[in-house]
DNA sequence: CTAGGGTTAG
């Protein structure tokens, strides 16, 4: 029946086609002068056409005048072809709607191509939707779609529910694809761990492993902790005997990353040099692993000799965004922002990921001028409305000292995550600005968004760099009573310095005593300093005893000793420790600084006059002017501390 | 003439 009218249509049609296959020949403006038709079957051919030759453009701008000329032309065949072509979620429920108009959102072509576009946007809801009411019965394939979609939106609670509910129906059993469908809903969305016992869960289900689940199990690898080189060899061997190593692209490519990741440089290579075929990932692959092993100078190497080599792999952004992260984490800031120049020379368009790299450098180097170059590249590429560089740009701005350009950037998000919270409140925690700390601090509560450690560390900084003892307490205690989280290091020096500031002395070592977990130099340096602010010589003392006995013996820990002691005023216990840090052999680095004058770099050294140095006597007189005003600035600091606790 | 799964940069 259906063949027949197939062959009714094509023929009654055929001098149709021909002369719309001429108009779409002939470009868009010919499309208009398409004559009105009642089949849609060489419409259909043509959608076809285009997108068997990946034009989905072309497919769609025909979609649309087929729809402009008579909105009930498409049929059963055109909308499964329009719905192959959408590009975007809002497409794909433009397309649902033509369809359950045209009454043909049951037809079982219709449905699974509606699943599968939602599967692929990420829309669960309407995936599930489109899911429970599917007439024909359910397959493996449309439960693997159903999996996908929540996978695509990172929702892996539902993924997994949702094989649950597979598994426990009787009729289609999950496959490969099921299983590696589940392992990559939880692998996009950092729940590693899981991913390495869901692959096992798959090989005792008796499921055969393939390249794809592979892949995804090798790169869950690096993050398993202590055992992570023992699973990742593991899966290895397991792929290797499942004969999915060789000549499997993807999995060669994972094997190179976690063998990177981990620091084992010698396997990573021994993968590279043997792989019968390499892409653009692959050699991005090394790249990373160099760049992770703090081996910048390799990763750039490996980069310009991809460019040199011509042809196939040229490097592209992930390429240089990876040499650019690189140099950047291992504090060579400058030499990241120089490549992050010579990428732009190279006429590569930086994206989202670049930028945020590019932003992070500037704010360790406090270059708010490029950071601010960076903010106006961002908007003029369209990328600033992205979390990764709105964040980054709220980071930049708040650690630079531009707190209002940093709320301003905060401001016009249209969605704020935790990150974006927590960048906000610290720049306003390290300024002093506790009041506005603490206000955004309710905002983000009336959001509905969750605080984590992070954001404690941020709000209770605020709290003793004002002297606010009461907030801070209470923000420590409902941190651990109403938000169960339970307080790190971090936040035990918070409080240290909390109570000590204020002058609670007693109370910040009564806390330290009662932490969990043994002090480290931090908890100790903030209980020193507010000894140090109090002049209590007692408690100081009291405190060096403490530190000298958990024996730290560390240059820095000597050197932290000596200062406070001379800052107490006890010569004779300053000189002491000095003795016995020469006698240990420990030498601190001096601490040093230079700067650039019409290119010649005058570098300073702690505690030694500059040989040439030029005006030496007036740049001394400023300083000793500078540090007068400091002195006066930190007093008047204190005495406000002292009114606030009262 | 036909759906679903995979690797790299933060």
């Amino acid at each position: 029946m259906h063949r027949l009218r197939r062959a009714i249509d094509s023929r009654r049609c055929h001098r149709q086609r021909r002369r719309l296959l001429s108009a779409v020949a002939g470009g868009d403006q010919q499309i208009r002068d398409i004559p009105p038709t009642t089949c849609a079957v060489p419409w259909n051919r043509i959608l076809r056409a285009h997108i068997c030759r990946s034009r989905p453009d072309l497919a769609l701008a025909l979609y649309r005048r087929m729809r402009a000329l008579s909105p009930t032309l498409p049929n059963s065949y055109t909308l499964p072809l329009a719905l192959r072509a959408g590009t975007s979620a809002r497409i794909a429920s433009a397309i649902h709607a033509h369809a359950l108009h045209l009454g043909l959102h049951a037809h079982p072509d219709v449905a699974r191509q509606l699943l599968a576009a939602y599967a692929r946007h990420g829309l669960a809801d309407e995936a599930r939707h489109v899911f429970d009411a599917m007439p024909s019965k359910r397959t493996t394939m449309s439960w693997n779609m159903l999996i996908s979609a929540y996978s695509v939106c990172c929702d892996p609670n539902n993924a997994m529910a949702t094989f649950a509910r597979m598994a426990a129906t009787d009729e289609p059993l999950p496959d490969a694809v099921t299983w590696t469908t589940l392992l990559s809903a939880h692998a996009r969305c950092g729940k590693h761990p899981v991913v390495l016992e869901l692959f096992g869960d798959m090989y005792r289900s008796g499921c055969e492993g393939n390249a794809e689940s592979v892949a995804v199990a090798l790169s869950a690898c690096p993050y398993a902790g202590d055992l992570a080189l023992a699973k990742g060899k593991a899966i290895h061997g397991y792929g290797f005997t499942k004969g999915v190593v060789r000549g499997y692209l993807f999995v060669t490519n994972s094997l190179v990353c976690m063998y990177g990741k981990l620091g084992e440089m010698d396997d990573a290579r021994k993968v590279f040099r043997e792989a019968g075929e390499r892409n653009i990932v692959t050699w991005n692959a090394i790249i990373t692993s160099y760049a992770a092993a703090g081996m910048c100078d390799e990763a750039l190497d490996v980069l310009v000799r991809m460019g040199q080599r011509g042809g196939m792999a040229a490097p592209n952004v992930v390429s240089w965004s990876a040499v650019i992260g690189g140099f950047a984490s291992s504090g060579d800031y400058e030499r990241a922002l120089e490549l992050f120049r010579r990428m732009q020379r190279q006429w590569l368009s930086p994206n989202v990921v670049t930028l945020a790299t590019v932003l992070s450098a500037c704010t360790e180097l406090l270059a708010v001028r490029l950071g601010r170059e960076v903010h106006s590249y961002a908007i003029r590429s369209m990328l600033d409305r992205h979390s990764l560089v709105e964040n980054g740009l709220i980071n930049m701005y708040a650690k630079c000292g531009r707190v209002a350009a940093a709320r301003t950037v905060f401001d016009g998000m249209k969605s704020r995550d935790l990150v974006s919270w927590n960048s906000m409140l610290a720049g306003y925690g390290m300024h002093g600005l506790c009041d506005n700390a603490l206000a955004l601090f309710a905002d983000m509560a009336e959001a509905n968004v969750d605080p984590d450690g992070v954001t404690f560390v941020a709000v209770l900084s605020a709290c003793s760099h004002a002297g606010r003892v009461w907030e801070g307490r209470r923000l420590f205690d409902q941190m651990m009573l109403e938000h169960k989280i339970s307080p790190s290091m971090e936040h035990y020096t918070c409080m240290v310095d909390l109570l000590g500031r204020a002058g609670l002395l007693k109370d910040a070592s009564k806390l330290i005593e009662t932490m969990p977990m043994e002090a480290d130099l931090c908890v100790w340096g903030a209980l020193l300093n507010s000894c140090r602010i109090h002049g209590d010589a007692a408690m100081a003392e009291a405190t060096i005893a403490k530190v000298l006995q958990a024996g730290a013996e560390t240059t820095g820990n000597h050197t932290l000793i000596t200062n406070l002691y001379a800052a107490c005023g006890m010569w004779d216990d300053s000189k002491r420790v000095r003795v016995m840090t020469r006698e240990a052999g420990l030498r601190k680095n001096p601490g040093q600084s230079w700067i650039e004058v019409k290119n010649k770099v005058f570098a300073f050294v702690a505690g030694r006059v500059p040989p040439s140095l030029p005006g030496a006597e007036e740049v001394f007189r400023v300083l000793d002017d500078l540090y007068r005003e400091m002195d006066d600035e930190r007093r008047s600091i204190e005495e406000d501390h002292i009114v606030n606790v009262r």
